[in-house]
DNA sequence: AGTTTAGTTCATAAAAAACAGAACCTATTA
DNA sequence: TAATAGGTTCTGTTTTTTATGAACTAAACT
């Protein structure tokens, strides 16, 4: 599996979205290509020659993705290699963790309530209902995420 | 305005975690001794006080956050001071971000539905649910601020 | 037994982000 | 008009992140 020129442009606009979010550059366009290509899954071989970049940078990349569970692998018969492909969880995956985010920052503006003393009680009340807000927010998100987990099964 | 060794802790903990959540570290530190801090708010020197900073790195980080809408300030009669403090609509504001991080991941999954072949239906599949389930995601979380901004005016 | 395949690991180089020091600017104050 | 207050801007320096090449390993062929 060798991409076309149109593809490696695609990869490239994809895989700069991908960083915005947060993904490192190389990670980033792994996942694009890995979005991309025809079949939608990669040898390890097929990274490093569809990116033009080392297998130790591809395995680091890789393994990050692998951990993080936003990338999988399966294997054919007869057949050693490992072919890569994006979690179908992984979109999932990702909301769950932008989720998660949102708690530690409910642990500081409920620490800081308890904290602070009572002599500005406007920013107290301002702390109160930001947490409110986001208690609000984290239940909205996991009813969407409850109902989708529900329907796949 | 002077913080204690209390409060410096306080804020170290407060600055990790907001640096977990892509605050550079000095971002993060000024963040949280605007949360920590009594009163509310402080003046350029006091941040660079007590966080132990240069005037250039609080400098650039404060307009950062200035920029970014998460911190703001007022001024007091008779005094040119600046008197920063955390923008009440900052976590509103930091919500609002994340809500909009999704869209571009739709606009990918979007384009991706439009140039794939028909040859993977079940990749293809996949994704079409996904964007589905990220356009719930994005409506519901737009149902709670909506909400929201009308409890507040 | 030797070679090839499919990677991993380690030391390092290159690039980007974060911070600091010093000079600078502009509006007030003495 | 000189000095001070409240920053900003520019130029390095340090630190962190990202990517690489080369040597290595373990399994599977020949």
């Amino acid at each position: 599996m060798i991409i076309n020129e149109k593809q490696s442009l695609q990869i490239e606009r994809i895989g700069v979205t991908l960083e915005k979010s947060d993904f490192p550059p190389l990670a980033a366009r792994i996942m694009a290509l890995l979005l991309v290509a025809e079949p939608p899954y990669c040898t390890f071989d097929e990274i490093t020659d569809n990116l033009k970049s080392s297998k130790s940078s591809v395995s680091t990349s890789l393994n990050l993705l692998l951990r993080a569970g936003l990338v999988d692998y399966r294997t054919f018969p007869g057949d050693r290699k490992r072919y890569f492909q994006v979690n179908s969880k992984t979109w999932m995956e990702m909301i769950k963790r932008k989720v998660e985010q949102i708690s530690p920052f409910r642990s500081i503006l409920e620490e800081l309530t308890q904290t602070r003393s009572a002599a500005y009680p406007d920013f107290n009340q301002m702390l109160a209902e930001m947490d409110e807000f986001y208690a609000e927010m984290e239940e909205a998100m996991k009813v969407v995420m409850d109902r989708w987990v529900k329907t796949k099964k």
